[in-house]
RNA sequence: GCACCCGUAGCUCAGCUGGAUAGAGCGUUGGCUUGCGGAGCCAAAGGCCACAUGUUCGAAUCAUGUCGGGUGUACCA
């Protein structure tokens, strides 16, 4: 319709315009658009009157149910029943279909717990992803993983206190305690190495050797710890309803490459100060950054410099996709520079997506001292707030979390209210579930098929325009990479389908079979879109 | 100090590529109620869109400044 409008504007005025058609208000139509506001100065006349002179040529062309001018000069337009049914059809337009994108879905640590920011980062991303993926890009799901570094040391270490030289000791911890054993001994050794001299030189050690211990047993613990904590983290991406990484990356892999990188760009991109190697970002409008350290190890930065080439090496990927909290936003504008800088086929690849932080309403939030507000105490917090409404579903849990999260725009922060997620009033994601499930009962009842109408009544009509705005909904939401439009789309849908419902009866109507393929429509739209956001539909609750 | 992000109803948030009376949810008040799952629907109260100036026919939306909150700023990740 734009393009048809902007076809008609430069026949009648001569002047090239891009329209911009939007949804108003349902009592304006079914489409909007403001272009004669915007004409009136360039052209001089009246927006009323130009407004007018479009409007009548939009009525000639035939295709359209009204076409009224209204206000300052908004030209509305109603489509006619038989459009608006045909709309259902309409796919996103696939405009990714030959982009392959990368996208680190989750990069929590082994060695240290999980917190709350690594859930609402991992199913941000996977959402991502699936957005990606609606528009036709091929994606693939990475994951990153620091296994070196001080935090190993330090809960190595506090791990081989604790067995004091027998691996049975490990093999006594079952699987369900293993976590909360890993976090612990993280808090142990991070104490022993602020407090304890003797400890601090042990865990130095330790952390040199991460890469590759000298001692067999040492090895061979910090394997074991290694394979726990990964099958925690793989576990709990499972739990938050997002899909697995097909590739893990480590930053052991991705240091070489990357030291290199950085040694091979000396004088030209980096340079030496105070014998590290650093990133002059201030002549970028940066800041400096060291990527390199003066005892020769290659830093963060170095490392995603290394694994930028890792992904690309093996995904080849247009677009390179990594979430994460916005108190990174800075660094990896100085990363993404030296990459452009010394990598220039990197150029334009890796992008980065800050998200705000998650807090809890009740006050507490994601801190680094020992507050610690980990996924386990999340899960426990949503059972119980379930379990004391009735049952506790996970399909429910999942639904909660992911919906409280996706549907506030990324970048700004989430106050986290377990009550308000897990409610099935409002809007939330338990809620939407419920007006699926509601759907599907009145599905399983009728006795008849669904028919497509031939013209539709006003509740029809109202429902039917905003179904047809699914696919528009997708594309800006894949678009601009905004989850919360989606969101934001469903509870309107949902809204709108209860007052069809309040005045609509479906089952035993003379309408039924036409308002079983409305409702059909409605109970699939629902479920392809919370499926984009991860969110599982089942037919009953 | 400098840079970036944020400031919309009591609370949590949409709206921000400038346009029609600033919208939802929760909470508050009132109504609907033998119902295809009422976990809903209708209505009311509640906003100098932090503040100021500017650009514009038109600003919550853009620009500049002020105030308030957050983050980053060299060998952590």
């Amino acid at each position: 319709m734009d393009t048809k409008i902007s076809d008609i504007i430069a026949r009648l005025f001569d002047v090239t315009v891009d329209v911009k058609v939007t949804r108003p208000d349902p009592q304006f139509g079914d489409y909007a658009t403001n272009v004669a506001l915007q004409l009136a100065k360039p052209l001089g006349k009246n927006p009323r009157e130009i407004a007018e002179t479009l409007a009548t040529a939009l009525r000639e062309t035939g295709e359209y149910a009204a076409v009224s001018v209204a206000g300052p000069g908004f030209i509305n337009v109603t489509l006619a029943d038989t459009a608006l049914l045909a709309a259902l059809a309409a796919r996103p337009v696939q405009a990714r279909l030959n982009e392959s994108a990368v996208i680190e879905v989750y990069n929590p640590n082994p060695f240290k717990d999980l917190h709350i920011g690594h859930a609402y980062n991992c199913i941000t991303a996977d959402t991502l992803a699936n957005l990606l993926e609606q528009r036709g890009a091929t994606t693939h799901r990475v994951s990153y993983h620091g296994d070196v570094g001080l935090h190993v040391g330090k809960s190595l270490w506090a791990i081989l206190q604790f067995i004091d030289g027998d691996v049975a000791k490990l093999d006594a911890i079952p699987e369900n305690e293993r976590a909360a054993f890993m976090s612990r001994m993280y808090v142990e050794g991070a104490r022993a190495y602020k407090d304890d001299e003797t400890a601090k030189e042990a865990i130095e050690r330790l952390t040199k050797q991460s890469y590759g211990f000298e001692d067999a047993f040492e090895q061979q613990v910090y394997d074991v710890c290694k394979a726990w904590s990964f099958d925690y983290i793989t576990a709990t991406v499972a739990r938050l309803g997002s899909k697995p990484a097909e590739r893990r990356y480590l930053e052991s892999e991705a240091d070489t490459l990357g030291v290199e990188t950085v040694k091979q760009h000396v004088g030209s991109v980096f340079e030496e100060s105070d014998g590290a190697i650093v990133f002059p970002g201030e002549q970028y409008g940066l800041f400096t950054n060291v990527f390199v350290s003066s005892r020769g190890t290659g830093l963060y930065a170095a490392r995603d410099l290394g694994l930028m080439q890792l992904k690309q090496r093996d995904f080849s990927p247009q677009k390179s996709y990594i979430v994460t909290g916005d108190e990174q936003r800075a660094y990896f504008n100085v990363v993404i520079k030296a990459a452009e800088l010394s990598l220039p086929e990197l150029k334009d690849v890796t992008v980065n997506i800050p998200t705000g932080t998650v807090k809890l309403s009740t006050g507490k939030m994601s801190s680094r001292t020992g507050d610690v507000l980990n996924i386990e105490w999340l899960f426990e917090r949503l059972h119980e707030a379930a379990s004391e409404r009735g049952d506790v579903q996970e399909a429910v849990i999942i639904a909660a979390l992911r919906y409280a999260f996706l549907k506030v725009r990324i970048g700004s922060d989430i106050i986290f209210d377990v009550n308000e997620a897990l409610s099935i009033e409002g809007n939330s994601g338990p809620y939407l579930q419920y007006a699926h499930a509601r759907a599907r009962t009145i599905l399983a009842k009728s006795k008849q098929t669904g028919m497509q109408p031939a013209d539709l009544d006003a509740a029809e009509r109202t429902l039917v325009s905003k179904l047809g705005e699914y696919h528009e909904v997708i594309q800006a939401a894949s678009e601009q990479l905004l989850p919360h439009l989606l969101c934001t789309y469903l509870y309107e849908l949902s809204q709108t389908f209860n007052r069809f419902y309040e005045q609509s009866r479906v089952i035993g109507d003379a309408r039924e079979a036409q308002r079983l393929f409305i409702v059909e429509r409605y109970a699939d739209t629902l479920r392809d879109g919370l499926t984009v956001l991860g969110i599982p539909t089942p037919d009953q609750l």
